[in-house]
DNA sequence: AGGCAGGTTCTTA
DNA sequence: TAAGAACCTGCC
C-alpha cells in the first residue's frame, strides 16, 4: 500500500538513530523487523512511502510503530535557535527521527546485549539469537531469511553455551535470567505498564544486568514514555562539553527523549 | 599490543 | 556510599 507522510520522517536518520537494531536499509528501500512482523518500506519521493502490508496491519501496528500520531515537527519547533542553540542545530541535522513504538520485551534483551558493545556487535548478537529461537518470517529482498524475535519461552529455553555462541560474552547470564523470569512470569513487563515513572525504573533496576543507563533505554524505546533521557558516553559528552549550566529538562518536558535523539544522532554523526 | 565500545556487577575501603 | 576493578568479544 502507499501512504503520505508530511510530517517529519527520514527512514535512514530512523535506521541509524541506535534505538532499533532491526531495521536496515535494504535493495531500494529499508526493512523493518519488530517481534513476529516484518515490513518492507521505500521512499517514493514527494512523502510518499510504499508498503509491503494491507491497510489492517499498517493502521494496526505499523502506523502506531512509526508514531505517526505524534507532531514530531511542532515539538521541534519548541527549540529556540538563540537560547539553545546546540540543541537547534542537532534538531536541524535530526530532523526526521521518531521515536518508534517497540516492544518492551524485545527492547529490554535487546539494550540488555547493548552494554560496552558498538551497534554493529549489537546487531549481529540480535540477529543470531533471533535465527537461534526465533521463526522463519519471510525472506527479504536479498534473499536473506528473516527471523522474528523470539519469545521469552524460546530464548528461557537455550543454554548458557546456546545463548554465549550469540557472542552475547558475560551479557549471557543476564539475558537468560531475563528470560526465565518473564517467560515464568516472575517479572510481568506488561503490568509494568500500569506503573509510573519512578515505579518502572524501581521494578527494571531490580534485573540483573539492568542498570541506569540500560533502565532509561527500556523506558523510552520499550515504553515509549518520551521524557525519558539515556545518558550514555555520547549524551555525557554533550552534556559536558555543550551544557556546563545544564540541560533545560523542565523546558522540553514531556519531550526530552526526543530532544536525547537529537543530541545522540548529532554528536555521534557529526563529530562535534 | 593495548585500548575501547551506547554499562553493570562485584569488591574493597 | 563511593571509587576501582573485572567482565566477553571484536575491531582498530
Amino acid at each position: 500500500m502507499k501512504i503520505t507522510i508530511k510530517d517529519d520522517f527520514d527512514l535512514s536518520k530512523i535506521a541509524d538513530s541506535g534505538q532499533c537494531f532491526r531495521f536496515n536499509a535494504m535493495a531500494d528501500g529499508y526493512s523493518a523487523t519488530a517481534l513476529d512482523k516484518n515490513l518492507f518500506i521505500k521512499s517514493l519521493g514527494n512523502s510518499e512511502y510504499e508498503l509491503d502490508c494491507s491497510k489492517d496491519e499498517f493502521d494496526s501496528f505499523w502506523r502506531g510503530y512509526f508514531d505517526l500520531d505524534l507532531d514530531y515537527r511542532s515539538l521541534r519547533k519548541r527549540i529556540d535557535k538563540e537560547e539553545d542553540p546546540y540543541l537547534f542545530a542537532a534538531a536541524e541535522f535530526g530532523k526526521g527521527i521518531r521515536i518508534l513504538r517497540q516492544d518492551p520485551w524485545e527492547m529490554l534483551i535487546s539494550f540488555i546485549i547493548s552494554q560496552r558493545k558498538n551497534i554493529p556487535a549489537i546487531k549481529a548478537s540480535i540477529e543470531k539469537l533471533c535465527a537461534m529461537a526465533g521463526d522463519v518470517i519471510k525472506e527479504d529482498a536479498d534473499g536473506n531469511v528473516i527471523y522474528s524475535f523470539p519469545t521469552p519461552e524460546k530464548l528461557a529455553e537455550l543454554s548458557l553455551d546456546q545463548l554465549s555462541a550469540c557472542s552475547l560474552g558475560y551479557r549471557d547470564k543476564y539475558v537468560q535470567k531475563a528470560a526465565i523470569d518473564v517467560a515464568s512470569g516472575a517479572v510481568d513487563l506488561k503490568a509494568y505498564e500500569s506503573l509510573d515513572d519512578e515505579a518502572l525504573m524501581e521494578e527494571l533496576l531490580k534485573l540483573f544486568g539492568v542498570g541506569v543507563k540500560v533502565a532509561n533505554c527500556e523506558i523510552l524505546f520499550g515504553y515509549h514514555r518520551l521524557d525519558a533521557f539515556p545518558k550514555d558516553v555520547w549524551i555525557n559528552r554533550v552534556l559536558e562539553n555543550h551544557y556546563p549550566n545544564g540541560f533545560m529538562f523542565d523546558k522540553y518536558a514531556p519531550y526530552n527523549g526526543i530532544m536525547q535523539q537529537y543530541l545522540f544522532f548529532y554528536s555521534r554523526l557529526s563529530s562535534i
